[in-house]
DNA sequence: AAGTAATCGAGACGGTACGTCAAGTCTTCCT
DNA sequence: AGGAAGACTTGACGTACCGTCTCGATTACTT
């Protein structure tokens, strides 16, 4: 069975996609958008600054956004798994400061930015942006609360879910909305105020 | 009859701005808006609604996105203003229920949501957007916590802006991020974990 | 009627098409044809030569032949009209040898190979070329022996249209099919040999 | 069915060409002449229906207009030998007629007018055009008047390209030009004419 | 019998031009 | 002077083919 499905899966791609040039798409892209902000960042831009086609960039992409969700998923993500030092006031406090700092100073933060941005004007790009990463930040976003519940640190009828929400919103909305500064004190004081 | 004669003479108005063609511009980007979303908005479909020239929306707005600013300012905003019933606790539940009806029901609420997605792309957006909306919105939201602190029913030492980040934050992040809904009970909980 | 029609005319039509505009697309077809053929003549070519967006041009012009219609009608046709010397081997050997020139050495000439090219690729660039040129220049090469019919020097059963074909048929065959000169020897002869 | 897989063992041939793709490029190529046009003919389209690789073809054509000599030269050509009754008028009263009906009904007339018509913008396909099929085609359309020649049927000093001239000319005009129909009635009557 | 070499299908690649859409500027005519 | 109409330049869109290339498979000629 794996024999025929491994010589199917062949039979109509010989010499398969180009490594480099979607390396060189997804770093124009980045390039761009800091250069030049998401208005300023064009699918000819792209290709020109890649040295790549332009028919190669829709043979693999179907959208601005969706180099833009590759870029993201390539570039950072993991920066922001919660640490596990068995004490969940320090946990939380370490996760809303790298959230922090992703969300308004790092690179991939801007990406993120221009699609959270973008996904107001477009339910598809929203739907994607939810399905590939909140769904999954969501998880590593409990974490530190499951884990601190299972030790017992936390009532066993806590809604964790309501938690985060608490959490990281106040940070979004200054990231997003208000545009104002999240510094050390603002997520620390959340976490004080969170826990009790 | 004069009455009458009098707004049609609007029409080839000389010398001052035709408050109908203003009319028409903004409703004209509100049905587009609805019917197809911003990516669908354009200078060109708005004047076609709108049967109006293109110069006379350039005469008259720098940009797409002041006219959004124009039909927001225009529809509704007022709709937050928080009540005053001499109960802390009344006043949010009711305020943070119709900002949180406002930003996913509302047609206003539609036009907050573009507008803030433009304002990740362009930071020219996010500036008029805070300076106009949501410097006059933060005042309006510290209103209940102010008189409730007037009144002596908080600690003197109380930081209202933290407490209103605490409080619309969750209801913009799930809004604005997540998509998720944001019923009564969200915010009523929202209330009753923010005052103890 | 006069006055209402007048008025309409004008109702979509403000400030009416650029004269300039018009002028340099045709001059930039002529010379892009005459530099690099039609195979390298686009459309893209033609604006950037001409100065002009390409809008304009698909504005104005439905395809690529349209403008060399438009330009082989604004260059030259009427070179090929007939003289009245009242002699009518005198005319037809002065005729041909200007048709001769024309297809073989003539600017204008050139772009009607190329339409001609075009007709054998495309039915309705061979329908518009009957149309719009052919069928003129007919009439034209008709005239001498028209003339001379009604002077009584050829039989009154002479077939017009057949002597015509017999007389520029062969030029047409040398100039487009076998691409050898079409001297004056050749022309003369032609005539000596359809007189009798 | 041996016979078959025999064939087909041509499919992947090494060490020679491959006369089942050459033989399904070519039909490909008259198929999609009919059915699109010369416009609508691509190598894309041609690979694609013979069920043949782009590289194929390019391997073995330098070009579309080869591909289309091929096609022709494969396809008729030799239709167009005169006949040799020993009556000079007969031989071409019978050429003339079988030129105008290759000419004007013909597949492989399609694709010789396809040829003539890329001539006029290819300097390269003309030169083609007529060292490969025009050259010795007039070959063919002299011998019936060399043969009378050597018969004594015509004068010692006569002309005999300039007869070949005045006879195939006025169909080439009719047939690629003026796009009437070349009947009997016409091609008898320039042979009489021709011959006093 | 195993290797070598030519050719096949498939299709990704960097390009050029296509024809379309909307942007923002302009000019003209009308009121 | 404001407004409707619409032509203008500009620039990006997404598509179609171009001609080149690499891949893996196939089979005829070596050796």
């Amino acid at each position: 069975m794996e024999g025929d499905t491994g010589r199917a899966a062949h039979r109509g791609n010989r010499h398969r996609r180009s490594e480099e040039a979607r390396q060189a798409v997804l770093h124009a892209t980045d390039d761009l958008l800091a250069e030049r902000g998401f208005a300023g960042l064009t699918i000819e831009g792209i290709a020109a600054r890649a040295g790549v086609a332009k028919q190669t960039i829709y043979r693999w992409w179907p959208s601005k956004t969706e180099i833009l969700m590759d870029a993201f998923t390539d570039d950072a993500v993991q920066h922001l798994t919660p640490p596990d030092s068995g004490d969940l006031g320090e946990d939380l406090r370490i996760h809303l400061r790298n959230l922090a700092e992703f969300l308004t100073t790092s690179d991939a933060g801007t990406v993120f930015r221009a699609l959270a941005g973008q996904a107001q004007h477009d339910p598809e790009v929203a739907t994607r942006l939810r399905t590939d990463h909140l769904g999954k930040q969501r998880e590593r976003d409990r974490l530190p609360l499951q884990r601190a519940l299972d030790r017992g640190e936390l009532p066993p009828e806590t809604d964790i879910d309501f938690l985060v929400d608490q959490l990281v919103g106040p940070i979004h909305y200054r990231a997003l909305v208000t545009g104002e500064p999240v510094p050390k004190e603002f997520t620390d004081r959340l976490v004080a105020h969170v826990l009790r």
